[in-house]
DNA sequence: CTAATATCAGGACAACTGATATAT
DNA sequence: CATATATCAGTTTTCCTGATATTA
């Protein structure tokens, strides 16, 4: 089961990059914005830490997302080593709006090939590996 | 949903990348292998369409799998242009002795972070998932 | 001659490691 | 001075595109 796990990784990754048009998130960006949302602001060396990177790279993650109006830095008053990252209203707006959503092509697929039931199950699994990355 | 499942896939891929020692197999390894071992015999083309990939990309994997030992290859009597795959003997008897399964780091973490009844779970989903990326 | 297979060469991308500047 | 953050530069891996030789 480990290797179908495995090699349905493998696969996934390859169509979520041939089906990617613009606007559509890497894995990686969209793990920072989830996790923007969940603890609020941060700085890039947490994020970094978070997702198991290195600083040096999140930075073009980062940069990515700014420059996509998503995300937004602003110096740390209390530390100038720091830039604390925070999501933009303008991407709250978009996520609330559903429009992220829909120009999603895997939550596409998800919706027109599995059952309302289906999608349960796989979001029960994903909770479960998600305890295995997380440590 | 189909973020979190976008996210896991990130982490989940650094993971394995990170946890690989020498003998770990990469996802799309894997993928070649079982797909030899469930159909047979194939032509590096047919297995490079199979897995979504071009013929130029699955080179490099066949020549891992072969300098491994795993698969071997032979020239088709009735194609002078093909070279048909197959699994080696040795492939099949380190299959089936488990060894490579008890190598394998994603293999440990499932058994030992989930229950069997969580695997059971997970193993659903990725049949499920599986439908969606073979299209 | 056209189509399919294999392979060579170069490129893009996302992560990595190492080194450096700056601020605490 | 020691530590932490951010960033610059170069490397590796894995896939891609384009071009070419060979065989059916």
């Amino acid at each position: 089961m480990a290797q179908d796990l495995r090699a349905l990784l493998g696969k996934l990754k390859r169509r979520l990059r041939d089906q990617a048009h613009v606007g559509d998130l890497t894995p990686t960006q969209v793990s920072v914005l989830l996790r923007l949302e969940k603890d609020g602001a941060a700085t890039a060396s947490t994020l970094a830490r978070a997702e198991g990177m290195r600083p040096q790279s999140i930075a073009p993650v980062i940069a990515a997302l700014e420059s996509a109006g998503l995300v937004s830095g602003a110096p740390d008053p209390a530390d100038g080593r720091q830039t604390l990252l925070s999501l933009t209203d303008a991407c709250r707006k978009w996520v609330d709006e559903g429009r992220a959503a829909r120009q999603d092509w895997l939550t596409r697929m998800l919706q027109a090939r599995l059952s309302p039931q289906e999608q349960g199950e796989v979001g029960r699994a994903v909770e479960l590996l998600k305890r295995l990355v997380d440590d």
